[in-house]
DNA sequence: AAGCCGACCAACCGCCACACG
DNA sequence: CCGTGTGGCGGTTGGTCGGCT
């Protein structure tokens, strides 16, 4: 089976799975362009980078998902939408791929059975249209907005930047993002937001108390001082902190 | 035994973002 | 600023397999 460009399509050889994963543990992932050539591959870059990443990755994990793991699939999707790599991120040794075939196959099945099930009951509540908006990654730096407050007097750690900047940059997106979210765990606080009054953006004084369901505590959005000090070294990203505290 | 059908999942395709010259 | 190359993502397709008639 060949492309038109002579390029072999379908499903993989057990050869080829060995020179891929002979190639990729002489030089690492990365530089998928080179791959085909080094590994002697009549194969797309993109179909060996595929074929590493969903099958041959000794990291994945392979078999039937555990309630845990579906449990979490289930709010992070609604968090965050058909973002599967994201939400692949938070499953330990999971794919994006995976997660998105067990989306389309059981979850989805599950999800319209039980909507037959609500559609049979009385309705109780109105649920709104759910907008997602999506974080970006991205790295600040020492000229950032972004400014430290130590803890006040209640002991609650706060982290502002300023509305002018906050409008001019996507930060504001960041900031909507994270008010949907507290909205959706039915704990949105006004105080998340661009404040006129103040002219500052507040984070990090949530009572975020329903997210303990989601493993997650307070702490995942305050920041000590330290930390957002480590944060804004050069070489620390949005997503090393996050990590971090995730 | 043969044919049909649905579920599953590996793989492909098209698009987008970003880096770089 | 623009064009090109590359990596990465999500949507979709199509092959395979098992269950049912």
């Amino acid at each position: 089976m060949e492309g038109t460009l002579g390029v072999r399509k379908g499903a993989w050889s057990n050869l080829e799975d060995n020179l891929l994963k002979a190639c990729v543990q002489q030089y690492g992932e990365g530089k998928w362009h080179l791959v085909p050539k080094r590994a002697g591959l009549n194969r797309c870059r993109k179909s060996c980078r595929l074929r590493w990443l969903n099958y041959l990755n000794p990291n994945i994990k392979r078999g039937e998902f555990k309630n845990d793991e579906i449990d979490l699939i289930l709010r992070l999707h609604k968090l965050l939408g058909n973002r599967w790599s994201l939400i692949a991120g938070r499953l330990p040794e999971r794919t994006p791929n995976d997660v998105k075939n067990y989306w389309n196959s059981y979850i989805k099945k599950k999800l319209s059975s039980n909507k037959e099930d609500v559609n049979a009951r009385p309705k109780e509540r109105v649920i709104e249209p759910h907008i997602v908006i999506k974080p970006q990654p991205r790295t600040i730096s020492r000229t950032s907005p972004w400014k430290v407050i130590k803890e006040d007097e209640s002991g609650k750690k706060k982290c502002i930047v300023t509305s002018e900047t906050c409008a001019a940059s996507s930060l504001e997106c960041n900031i909507n993002w994270l008010g949907t979210f507290f909205e959706d765990n039915g704990s949105f606080d006004e105080n998340v937001g661009t404040s006129k009054e103040n002219d500052t953006c507040l984070l990090g004084e949530q009572d975020v108390t329903p997210l303990e369901d989601f493993n997650l505590d307070k702490e995942h959005f305050s920041l000590t001082t330290t930390e957002i000090e480590d944060f804004l070294r050069e070489d620390q990203s949005w997503s090393d902190v996050v990590d971090l505290k995730w």
